[in-house]
DNA sequence: GTCGCTTTGTGACGATCGTCACAGGTAGGT
DNA sequence: ACCTACCTGTGACGATCGTCACAAAGCGAC
């Protein structure tokens, strides 16, 4: 619960009132490793703040899993589009490790919003730094190949690559196994 | 800016005092084919509402012009993050034909905001709109392939291959101009 | 430890797509 | 109408990447 604190004041200022109208809408869960968050078809009512573990974001097409995005300690996952409008979710989030979450759940965050209005900024950042992500992601698709794609994790997200199974970091790239794991052989020679 | 009105009214319920609030933030322009709204390393501090003509959105990499956006009429373009954070913006923004604007300025609108709070409920949806854009582009280049890409515009978004040229759209689909080309030949035989 | 399942590495091959080159078309300006 | 500049179509060729197949290695459960 501290470390969601530390993580809303560094995105903005929040009065120690507006946190006590915030605590009634959040409530903690431990899942297993490949546990869900929130599946596809299903209309996501809450934020997950990640304590600890990690998650991964994916679509399922025909049976193949595509990772759009992995998710670690100290943020906050959530489906903006489903959570925001109440429509039916296009994808999966999964852990992919044992996780422990902080849950906010949305009528209760939306109760408390009317009490304490800077929850709401807090909000719209949240959203703005979701929106930030997907950017990145989607630029990465535009500008670079699968090649440059790699090399792009490993100066800018070198975690990811230490984390994440090259299964699940091909998906996240685009590309064959087998082209991620030729690419990483070719680099360490 | 009647369809500006209609546009705001169109995504969330708005009282014509907050309207009366917000109008001195509006100033129009016309601008001729190939001028920019934005241009990379300036800071975005304004909403461009499209009244007719359209728009696109390209990063520079090495000399070449990446496409990851188009914007028409009645639609709003801006750069989130650039506007958000006040960061310079890492991509332009520019007319593809003479195109009429209406331009929100940020500080007038902040300023608007503080005197009928209505206004910041419309940012946040503006904002989650554009999300769900870069979500639906992103995820174009995480499932599909260049064909694929194609079809999807076809089905969805059939304006974009009625108005934009073949080397704008063979770029915004990630594809040499010459792929795009021989797809569509293919198709139409 | 050992058995079995999952993940990773690697080779061969083919399809797709990008690059280069050039011809034909189209649009705008004078 | 003409010229120029830009945009589009198409052929040839090669590089990259995906697919299939199988071997090697890692990891958990018992």
């Amino acid at each position: 619960m501290q470390s969601f604190l530390k993580y809303i004041q560094s995105i903005a200022n929040i009065s120690d009132t507006s946190w006590q109208f915030l605590l009634p809408a959040l409530s903690t869960t431990k899942l297993k490793k490949g546990e869900f968050l929130l599946k596809e078809n299903q209309v996501c009512n809450a934020l997950f703040f990640i304590e600890t573990g990690f998650c991964r974001s994916f679509y399922n097409k025909e049976g193949e899993e595509k990772n759009t995005s992995f998710h670690f300690e100290n943020e906050v996952v959530t489906n903006i589009n489903s959570f925001g409008t109440g429509e039916k979710s296009a994808y999966n989030i999964q852990t992919c490790e044992p996780t422990s979450l902080i849950i906010v759940d949305k009528l209760k965050l939306i109760e408390a919003s009317k009490h304490a209005p800077e929850i709401e900024t807090v909000g719209k950042k949240c959203l703005r730094l979701t929106a930030s992500k997907l950017e990145e992601h989607s630029s990465l698709f535009k500008l670079y190949s699968p090649q440059e794609r790699y090399e792009y994790l490993e100066s800018n997200h070198p975690q990811i690559l230490q984390r994440v199974s090259l299964t699940q970091l091909s998906s996240y790239l685009g590309m064959a196994r087998e082209t991620l794991s030729r690419i990483r052989s070719r680099r360490t020679n």
